[in-house]
DNA sequence: CATGAATGAGTCTTCATTCAT
DNA sequence: GATGAATGAAGACTCATTCAT
């Protein structure tokens, strides 16, 4: 279990270091340390490993984004808590946020992959969010999918920003975002 | 200059299909109709024909997005205009549109050409503006680049949703991401 | 290692026969037995194979020139023993003293490797003779490298005539051939 | 008949800078100053081409070594003229001179060519010296082939060492090497 | 399970040659 | 004759994949 996760690692450094293009087999087994047979115990191929990489920083980014949900709470504190924990994500694991953002419309992301729920429903859980809100007269009305890409796209934004230092992320601009995010979308 | 621009035009193609790492030569003399040879007749090597792509493309979204646009309008006409313009060049062309979003940062193109003004001082009048509308307390304080990347941010995002169809994007959507990115940003 | 060397006798065979330009990686496999690959396990690319098989020729030659060498012979011994074994490595090793002559000029050598010292010290003992023999008056004064390089040319140009079949070389030959080259050198 | 002469001349020169593998065709085009395909109006192809320049090099040196050759002169005298032209062929014509030295033992030059009569006998010539050279006593017994090579092996090399500059090459010199060569081949 | 030498299909690129002008 | 854009066969080299150990 250990090899496999140390190919998954060197897989995720390397497309986050040179991009997904150009890493090859050779600089996996250097990186993670195993011989070059090692991996077909693992996974069928180059497309299978990436995908392999690619779902489980959506399962992680999925249960990230879930961290402290209250599902009893206002329409505002959940609304403030999934994109915190979007913003969070990206802080913490910038390889996996930027690998997910970079690639998910990528001709070599499968798209029942990219379309699949993460396990953690925390997708759903937005739209519904999204969707009460506009039945209770807060947020415009607009698709929810639209909504959701939407506040999503504010957040990749501010990061990518972030992780080329043109500013710093602490509590007071994270707090900042997510005002201005919730704007965007009320009535 | 026919036999140039088939190249070019099949190469674009050939990069929304597939992406970028997966273009071949091979491929690209097959849908372009021409001899393997003949591409060196105009491009000393592949990165110089994905440059020259990329900049084509670049220098096309440059012009668009000043369609209409005057200087003596309105601050948010302004913004509007150029929002929309930038929303309806992806719906237009979104291979172009898609290639400059998802390579600009990639190694294969070349820095100087992803910094290079478009010809059409596109980035500095977004930013011009966001400047002037700082100045009138209009507009939120921050980073112009940043604040640029924002609106921008939400464009591309929204684009790639409706890309994938899980969207329509008609008159009406467009309004509301107009509205919503301008609300964003205003104090 | 059987790989490696394989590769290397099919290279030395095929400059041989089709001179050096018109050796393509295609017929090194093909002749050597092994895959198209092979090659980059044991060197970095054709250049490097080139000039492995040049040093391993010139250490071959280095080591040739010093047989039953016996430094307290007499001067004309000591040279006769000289130009008779570089006679006859020619003779023995036709493809690597071709190789060697023909190429040691050639751009595709590398300089450091073609100055560099055999490994048998055999080209200062050459000309440390010369240099002896001038100090005592036998042998006419010029400089040693023209020295050298006079009675090298002299087996070089009598080896390639007896390649391309004018003449035999046995000892008749060979004995009036060093007698000839000690005589041009005399004072 | 010039652009012919170009195209032979831009050959020869550029086998002399960069070696006969390095010459390709869109080279020697730029250096004639002519159109790619204006070549195929004189040589069938590469190889034509090459043979050819190889040929007129071998009939100007073959009309250079027979410059005041008196029939009539003694043997010495003789000899003397045949060493010196073929000396002074190689200092005033070191492309002509090197490339058929590097080249004629090359599998890129047709046996046919290589062993073909210069159209002046000068090789025939030469060799008639020696062998009535022997026939009077003066010169030793040996394949009239082989003396020939030798002889010629002597001035090949001393032009070697010339051409890199190791000494120069004036009529002092030209004097030492001829007689050196004289007394290598006498009985 | 783990390894890495061996593989060859596939990549970009070069270059002699053709042919319409 | 002269031209040079177009060509594609062939070149060096890469790299995912296999398999004997």
């Amino acid at each position: 279990m250990s090899k496999r996760n140390d190919i998954m690692m060197a897989t995720l450094d390397l497309i986050h270091e040179e991009g997904l293009q150009s890493v090859t087999f050779a600089k996996i087994f250097k990186q993670a340390n195993v011989g070059s047979g090692t991996i077909y115990n693992y996974f069928a191929n180059k497309e299978e490993l990436v995908n392999e990489v690619y779902k489980e920083s959506r399962e992680k980014m999925g249960e990230y984004l879930l961290h402290d949900y209250d599902v009893n709470a206002s329409m505002y504190e959940r609304f403030k808590c999934l994109q915190s924990n979007r913003l969070r994500f990206g802080i913490h694991f910038p390889k996996m946020f930027l690998f997910i953002d970079s690639y998910s419309f990528s001709p070599y992301i499968s798209p029942e992959l990219r379309n699949k729920d993460d396990g953690h429903n925390s997708s759903e859980i937005v739209r519904d969010l999204i969707v009460e809100g506009q039945r209770q007269g807060i947020i415009k009305e607009m698709d929810s999918h639209l909504c959701h890409q939407l506040i999503h796209g504010i957040i990749s934004s501010i990061l990518k920003g972030y992780y080329v230092n043109k500013y710093p992320l602490n509590e007071v601009q994270i707090q900042q975002i997510i005002e201005a995010s919730w704007k965007a979308i009320l009535v």
